[in-house]
RNA sequence: CGAGGUGUGGCUCAGUUUGGUAGAGCGCCGUGUUCGGGACGCGGAGGCCGCAAGUUCGAAUCUUGUCACCUCGACCA
């Protein structure tokens, strides 16, 4: 039976405002609190066991090609930010200083990495002398500090947690291999682990990094039909190198600067993780991913036996290798179904009196709030299948909400038709030219999210300028 | 950083036009009855109205400044 009144505000729906639904989301799910600092977000438990998640899969997934991780230091000197011209000039206006130590004036000051090629460089010219120290695959997980003029939650914060991996090669081959090995990671990080399918390509000179020779990327389609760049790779060439002297001795006893990768995924991807799953219940966690994987639900909890029984579901659950909670709160169900929802848990097992005397129990999935009925002897194999088809689906979905949103545009117009009217990627081609880039931009607000790697041929000339076309782009508006 | 908007118990908001010392619902605490889609009764706690100056006998209300958040741009993971 409905209830007419509905004390608690409700998610806004996405269709309504979908920034102010992510908001409500964010929050809802209390996945953060805003903090005292501007841009800077407190990671709930909720938010934080996400990242630990993320951190603790793709963190062994580092680990299997061979990357060891270390610490760097927090501080980076002005003269070593200085040292790398274009790298310096793409972060200098978003980097914290510290210029006091106590009361005293810091002979130099220093800022707060908002990156940290800059100190692998510096530390790499020290440790790296022969052909034989090489490859140098290291990688580090910390925070970075970008002074960033608006923030969004997750999608762009001041502070924010993040991986970043910085290696060095004896050759430029074994560079670029290993840039492409860490996008693959990448994509199939997130395919595997988060459902989300992702556009694998390179940057335009424009979008890469500063810095770098090239930027490889994984672009994901948030539901909004907006693009999240979702992890970036790097080849930085020997451009680093020769910045900060990083040279080897190889076989010949010559010496020679070493190529350098570096790459990075943050918790922005959580924000994807958000965007591209959740619904006008809140967030809609993949099961592999989620800190919580089944909240048991006791109906009428007062009942004798029924505490009792969602305890010993929940152990047998648990030794099955589940993650589990049980809500004995004493608020009433129609809210603890709520709050699973809102927070995104992938099962709800509903179990009460007439459940215990039946000798069963209910499974409701959060994605498509389907009801399964099922004998308590079965619950485990039952929610074990259930996460996995859950799971798929999501990615299933996922692919299929990307593929309907990839337009093509043979002539400008067409192009600026769709980028105003069907959100999503438009698939154009491009003569090369960084003011056709420019101009889309100026015209439009889409910029190019990457060249894929899957190219085609649509059109002979770029529709922009009329010269001829020589990579086909995927374009659009992007967070 | 540019344009616009909003700041009042934990949340959503009323009160501001016309200055007179703060309200509602939800939430929270206690208690009892409840429990299959955000239950109900009774009792209770909690706010010098974002912050700072100013005007005034008196400021949530008027003035100035400042900070935070939201939306849209520019910049960026």
């Amino acid at each position: 039976m409905a209830k007419e009144k509905k004390f608690v505000e409700a998610v806004t729906p996405m269709s309504e405002d979908f920034a102010q639904w992510y908001t409500d989301v964010v929050k809802k799910a209390e996945l953060i609190e805003y903090s005292n600092v501007r841009g800077c977000m407190i990671l709930r438990p909720n938010g934080y066991a996400i990242w630990e998640n993320i951190q603790k899969n793709l963190d062994a997934m580092f680990k299997e090609t061979g990357v060891e991780n270390v610490y760097m230091p927090m501080f980076i000197p002005e003269s070593l930010l200085q040292k790398e011209k274009d790298h310096v000039e793409g972060f200098a206006p978003e980097v914290a200083w510290v210029t006091h130590g106590g009361m005293n004036k810091l002979e130099e000051r220093l800022c707060v990495r908002p990156t940290s090629e800059t100190l692998f460089c510096d530390f790499y010219s020290r440790i790296i002398e022969s052909h034989r120290d090489l490859p140098k695959l290291y990688n580090q997980w910390c925070s970075v500090v970008r002074w960033e003029k608006t923030t969004r939650p997750f999608l762009r914060s001041a502070e924010f947690l993040w991986q970043e991996g910085h290696t060095a090669h004896a050759t430029e081959e074994e560079a670029e291999e290993r840039t492409i090995q860490m996008l693959n990671i990448y994509a199939d990080f997130c395919e595997k682990y988060l459902a989300i399918p992702v556009i694998k390509g390179q940057k335009t000179d424009k979008e890469k990094f500063a810095g770098a020779k090239s930027t490889y990327t994984i672009e994901a389609l948030m539901h909004d039909g907006k693009a999240l760049q979702s992890g970036t790779s790097h080849n930085f060439g020997d451009g680093f190198a020769r910045a900060f002297n990083i040279q080897y001795s190889d076989k010949e006893n010559k010496l020679q600067y070493v190529h350098q990768t570096s790459w990075g995924m943050s918790t922005r991807i959580i924000g994807a993780l958000i965007m591209v799953h959740g619904d006008d219940s809140g967030l809609v966690l993949p099961p592999r991913i989620a800190p919580v994987q089944v909240m048991i639900v006791p109906i009428a909890q007062r009942k004798p036996g029924v505490l009792e029984k969602a305890a010993e579901l929940k152990s047998t659950l648990i030794e099955a290798g589940y993650k589990v909670k049980v809500d004995d709160s004493d608020k009433s169900p129609g809210w603890k179904f709520n709050e699973q929802e809102i927070r995104g848990i992938p099962l709800r097992v509903e179990i009460g009196p007439k459940d215990i005397e039946a000798g069963q129990a209910i499974i409701v999935r959060r994605d498509t709030r389907e009801k399964l009925v099922v004998s308590l002897d079965e619950l485990a194999d039952k929610i074990g299948e259930t996460l996995e088809k859950m799971q798929n689906d999501m990615l299933e979905r996922a692919k299929a909400h990307l593929a309907s949103h990839i337009y093509e545009a043979k002539t400008y117009d067409e192009f600026k038709d769709t980028v105003e009217n069907k959100p999503g990627f438009i698939k154009m081609m491009w003569c090369g030219d960084q003011a056709c880039e420019l101009k889309i931009k100026e015209d439009t607000t889409a910029t190019s999210r990457c060249i894929p790697f899957e190219q085609e041929q649509i059109t002979d000339v770029c529709p922009v300028c009329g010269k001829p076309a020589k990579k086909m782009v995927f374009w659009g508006k992007a967070y």
